[in-house]
Formats: structure tokens, sequence, C-alpha cells
DNA sequence: CAGTATCCGATGCGATACTG
DNA sequence: CAGTATCGCATCGGATACTG
């Protein structure tokens, strides 16, 4: 049996709503994604068939629309006015996760890809200080790792943003070297990023100065206080991130 | 794989939030249903087995407290702080829902012992005229019926509530002889009930004022302005209904 | 890149039976 | 009534390979 066979419109808005997979996908499609590979990008783990699969769903219930993109083949998958309305939920469902899930954050749960690929979208880093800004990232702890090590460089630059997996040519401001559970749970705002310098477990090298408003543009001091503001509607789909 | 193996808020809610179930037992808690027997009743297809093993889930996230209950066997399941902040998330599902699955509701979701224990817990019943009222409720077209008749009896007495299943020893004031989807339909404010009354799907006989008043204190004019009050916790657990 | 087709293994979950 | 234990199958969904 697919459904829940209730007439309770609870029921069968979560008959939509809360299979599998299909909150992380409509978060993605809230935060602007709207191609295939960038959807696949937000949630890594789902399997390409199993996505298509989603979003045909999601088409036969009139959350999204899909068209053919006009360059070359591929779709455009945009959420209908119905599938807008679900961006209180996925609010109500972040705000809920931010607030009681911390303990719940384990080895699995972590990943330097998506951390990365969150960081980017963070509407926080257009209150960076102006100019280029380049910061390398080096994680250690990484669970499972084929490599123990990971290495990522963001670049900021006049609203301009990329993640790049390799030493770009510009030389770098601000050096991050931290262990990825502690990274990732202070910039959720689950740790207190001072404490975990001083244990030694986050570290910073660069100008003072940018190292001090590090925290600030990247929205931590933000989320700490418990403010997450959604995602705007304003993400630039399909800049590219290699 | 069971999670996500994401550490972003919104997935770790839906970790918990959208297994299969899930939600409509979140709604019978909030409904004010504290004990097994009347949580299954709220989610009648949901295997016992299952309910169970959610309801041990629930109480792992911090989402319930399961003690035993005083009397004898059974436990007592209450929503904590945590699991109740989930209304708001609910009664978003119950707005959407309400809103864009008109069409989707099928054959399948037509189930007349629930829509009878919907109807009991409305809590626009408490403005029906006060005294003895008793309805008497007759159902057709029952998909996959084994019986194609079903009838009920609501009986309100200055608040106490009741569904029978058999004829009770009250005379009856008001005989509703309806189609199960018309009728259902109507009580969610998806149809027009004056239009399907003079279809002939919905007949209604008993005194006119009291026949006029029917869809006022059954919540239909209200639900039919899309103003679905969530249901009070203020819900009486266990009162019987055989 | 943007999917689709096929295979097949894990498991979700319904049915049934059992227990205090 | 309020669950628990066991069984078995359907299907969900991951892996791989294929296509325009």
């Amino acid at each position: 049996m697919r459904g829940y066979g209730q007439f309770c419109p609870v029921a069968k808005a979560a008959e939509i709503f809360a299979e599998r997979w299909t909150p992380l996908i409509l978060r993605e499609l809230l935060c602007g994604s709207r191609y295939f590979g960038d959807l696949q990008r937000g949630v890594p783990l789902i399997s390409r068939a199993l996505l298509a699969q989603r979003l045909r769903e999601l088409e036969t219930a009139g959350v999204i629309t899909v068209t053919p993109k006009s360059s070359g083949q591929g779709h455009e998958y945009v959420l209908t006015d119905a599938g807008k309305e679900f961006q209180s939920i996925i609010e109500g469902l972040s705000a809920w996760g931010q607030k009681y899930v911390k303990r719940f954050l384990g080895p699995d749960d972590l990943d330097a890809d998506f951390l990365m690929f969150s960081i980017r979208r963070d509407p926080h880093l257009a209150q960076a200080p102006a100019g280029r800004i380049v910061v390398a990232f080096q994680f250690r702890g990484i669970p499972a790792g084929n490599r123990s090590l990971r290495f990522y460089w963001l670049i900021l630059e006049d609203g301009e943003l990329d993640i790049c997996y390799r030493r770009p040519g510009f030389e770098e401001d601000l050096v991050v070297k931290a262990d990825l559970g502690s990274f990732t749970r202070a910039w959720l705002g689950y740790l207190d990023y001072r404490k975990e310098m001083r244990a030694g477990r986050i570290a910073i090298d660069g100008p003072a100065k940018l190292a001090q408003s590090f925290w600030h543009w990247m929205g931590v001091v933000d989320r700490a206080k418990g403010v997450w503001p959604l995602y705007p509607d304003a993400a630039k789909p399909g800049a590219d991130t290699a």
C-alpha cells in the first residue's frame, strides 16, 4: 500500500511530502536549485534513478513543473505555487532540527563536500569584506575517509563565489585547519567556536582582523543565536564549482 | 542506510518526522490521544507492530515520553516539548493538504469509521444547540465494502459525545443519508454541501431549523471558508466509542 | 551531462500467532 | 487490552550499465 488510506489533509499532504528524500529535494528546490545536477549535488547520497523518480512524483503531485532546458538536453525543475508553499514547512523542520538534533549528529552525518556546498550558498557570505578573499580549508578527522585530509578553497570576489578543490592562482588570505566534526558543529552554531579554537580543534591563520570577522560573515554568530534565515530564493543555479 | 547522511537540520528533522506513518501518529498525539488503542483508532491501517516500533523511535528521538499507565498495563504516550513543537508543522501540512489535495482524494481514502472518528473530535460540535441531539448517519457508496451501507449514531448531550454503531435508546433528531464520498468531501469543505443535497447525494431529514444549523456545528461552513482550527489539545482520551 | 533500464539484495512492513 | 515475536513477501532503492 502506498498511501495512508485517509482523507485527512495531513495524511494526503504527508503522502507527498513525507516520502524518503522528498524533504531534502524540496529544500534544494527552495534554495534555488533547478537542474538535475544541482539537485544531486545538494542531496549527494540519493541515487540518480531515485531522484528522477521523486521528481516525476512531485510533478504528478503538482509540486513542480518540468520543462525541457532551452540549452540542449536536460530539464528545468521549478516549484509551482503549491510547491513554494512547502517553504514554511521546510523552515519549520529546519528550526526544529536546529533546536533538537544536536545530540543526534553522528559521524555519518559529516561530509566535507556538503559542508562546503552549504557554506557556499549561505547568504551571510555577502557580508564579507569587499574585494577578493581566498579562504583555504583543511579538514582532518574525516570519518570513513578514503583520505584523512580534505582541502578546499573558498573564493569570494565582489559577490562572486566559488569553491575549488585545488589551490587556485590567488594568494590565500585565511587558512582554516580544523577537525571536520568540530568545524561542522561550530558552523551550525551547535558548538562555541571560541572554545573549539582554544582546544586546538579549529585554527585560523591570517590577518587578525579578517580572522575575527570570519565567524560573522560565515553566519556562525547568527546561527549560534538561533537565527537561521531561510535560504533566499535568489540562489544562483549552475555556477560551476569545479 | 537509514538516515540521510547530512548534518543539515532539515535532514536530521526529516529523519525523525518524515518516516512513514509518523506524521499521522504525531497528528493523533497532538489531538490528545495518549494510549495505544486511541492511536490505533486514529491510524487504523498501521499494524500494531509498526505502531509500537514508531512509538519507540519517537521516544528515542525525544519526541514523546512513555510511562506505564497507573491503571494496570499499557503505557501513556505523551509529547515532550520537542514533540509539541511539531504542531506548527502538522498544521502546515494540514493547511497545504486542505488547499491542494482535493483532486487526489480517491476511493481508497474514504473510510466511514474514520470519518465518524474525525467528526467526533471536531471542536465545532461544541457549538451544537444545547440539550440532547441524536444524529443518525447512513452512508452508501462504501468503496470495497463488505457491506454497501453503513450506519452510525452521533449522540451529543451537553458536551458529552458518543458514536454508536447500533440504534441507541433515544429518538433520532436528524437522519443523514448520503453517499460516503460526497459527504466526506462536503464535510472537508471540498464540495458545496448545498449542491450535493440538490443533486440528491446528501439528504437530511428532521426539523428544518436543526437541519439548517447542522452544517455549521459540523464545522463544514468554517472549513469551506478555509478555516481549519487545529484540533485542541483538550481532546479527551479513552471515552469509549462502542 | 541528464537521465533510463535492468538487476538484485536489503528491509520495511503486513499477517498471524503468542503473552501477560 | 496492550503489546511482542516470527515469518514472508513485496518493494524500495543502490549499483551498474546503457543512451542521446
